[in-house]
DNA sequence: TGTATGCAAATAAGG
DNA sequence: ACCTTATTTGCATAC
């Protein structure tokens, strides 16, 4: 038939769908399309190729019938008042044209009848072939969402186009694609096997001034930016930031004036270089998004850059305690006496060292968490199989880096596993000229 | 001088 | 109140 064409896509879903009802409309079609053509015969531009072109509006969008429909709506003008009454897009009246342009005169519940099955059709097409593109850009995401490491390993960010040389943040930008690629299988996963139960009592938990923490980051909603938005969203704040003529110094404190939280030099740095996780992008973003809203459009960011005593209330999070290298000293002697100091022991400590008792405790803490990560370098997932952990990581020609903060432990070389988590790291941040570790300390 | 990074202090969450 | 574990965050310093 003239005006089916030959396109699995068409043939299978109007099949499908009007099943019962295809061998009427067909021959209505077929009359109309003989009336028509006579009718058209008369015009220069009548169809003659018998194909539909792929005209721009329609190209690929056009879903089961609208082919049919478009022939028909084409040829319709010169025709009938029901054309007339089409809307541009509905199939209900595409369908609903052949049979009141049909020349056979039939009584009129059959015809109603006629149109109320073609609309019926109709819609189910519509539906179907809706349903059916849904499903498949769905599938297509979540395709390429699986092999979204790899394809950027492969074809290199346009971030790194704009500074090849920066090899470094070229091995950050993979490790955060590492990073995300497991969260988003992670979170593919949970969302497969729970797939609607929205857990209130997490998202309840931050608080209302926004003031949210790292874990119950809102990032991680249903409205999560991909990480192609994060992407984005670093870039453009690096490059709105510059053109500003802010330092990542400026935005980290600012944001402390905006939210009453302020961050270092480094977390912007790190944001910018998509080096944090990516459930602490999630909850970064926002808040520079912010930011740079305001820095956009206010005059006076630079008051919100610099104002001290604002700043100064700004920051909830205990600035860090630099502990002397000799006190580190002493307390590593401590340590290796005693794992665990007793609650006592620890303020005894802290009395003697002149420190805070929860600063002995946290370094207790910490450093017992370090010593495990000493024993259990990387677990089982790499077991060194990729690189030699000993020879990236620490040098022949330097001393082993901790000894210099007055650390002297196992007879093993104490390679400190880095702050990221071992199912983070992989070999290609680590290998390109051992850089790592080398070039400081 | 601004940015990048190693190490580890601080924090969150669960026990 | 404190521990462990996981993670965030920043000081110090190299670049």
């Amino acid at each position: 038939m003239a005006l089916v064409p030959g396109h699995p896509f068409h043939t299978r879903v109007s099949l499908g769908v009007g099943r019962t009802s295809v061998p009427s409309l067909e021959e209505e079609i077929d009359l109309l399309a003989d009336v028509l053509a006579r009718q058209d015969a008369t015009r220069p531009h009548a169809l003659q190729d018998g194909k539909p072109r792929t005209t721009p509006a329609t190209t690929g969008r056009q879903r089961v019938p609208s082919r049919l429909r478009e022939e028909l709506l084409r040829r319709g003008p010169a025709g009938s008042k029901a054309a007339a009454t089409l809307s541009t897009s509905t199939s209900t009246a595409a369908t609903k044209y052949p049979v009141e342009a049909s020349p056979i005169p039939s009584n009129d519940d059959v015809v109603l009848g006629l149109i109320v099955v073609c609309t019926v059709a109709g819609i189910s097409a519509l539906i179907v072939a809706a349903v059916c593109w849904c499903r498949l850009q769905k599938e297509v995401r979540l395709a390429q969402k699986a092999d979204y490491s790899a394809e950027r390993t492969a074809s290199p960010l346009p971030y790194d186009k704009i500074s090849p040389g920066d090899k470094t943040l070229a091995q950050s930008a993979q490790m955060y694609h590492y990073q995300h690629q497991k969260q988003q299988m992670l979170s593919m996963e949970k969302h497969k096997e729970e797939p609607k139960v929205p857990d209130s009592a997490s998202s309840d938990e931050e608080n209302e001034d926004g003031d949210f923490t790292v874990y119950e980051c809102p990032g991680l909603a249903p409205d999560a930016p991909t990480s192609e938005e994060l992407e984005q969203f670093a870039k453009d704040l690096k490059h709105k930031r510059i053109m500003l003529g802010f330092t990542q110094a400026d935005v980290g404190l600012a944001l402390g004036t905006l939210y009453g939280k302020m961050f270092s030099q480094t977390t912007i740095c790190r944001f910018e270089a998509l080096q944090l996780s990516f459930k602490n992008m999630c909850k970064l973003k926002p808040l520079l998004q912010r930011w740079l809203n305001e820095a956009e459009n206010t005059d006076n960011m630079q008051e919100m850059c610099n104002a001290e005593q604002v700043l100064a209330q700004a920051r909830k999070r205990k600035r860090r305690t630099s502990i002397e290298t000799n006190v580190k000293g002493t307390l590593e002697s401590f340590f290796r006496k005693c794992v665990k100091p007793s609650p006592q022991e620890i303020s005894q400590i802290a009395e003697d060292l002149n420190l805070d008792k929860d600063v002995v405790r946290v370094w207790f803490c910490n450093r017992r968490q370090k010593g495990k990560r000493l024993l259990l370098p990387f677990g089982n997932e790499t077991e060194g199989v990729m690189y030699d952990m000993n020879q990236s990581l620490v040098p022949p020609g330097l001393p082993i880096p901790v000894t210099s903060q007055g650390y002297s432990l196992a007879p093993s070389p104490p390679v400190y596993m880095p702050p990221f988590h071992k199912a983070e790291m992989f070999p290609q941040a680590l290998q390109p000229g051992l850089s790592m570790n080398n070039s400081s300390h």
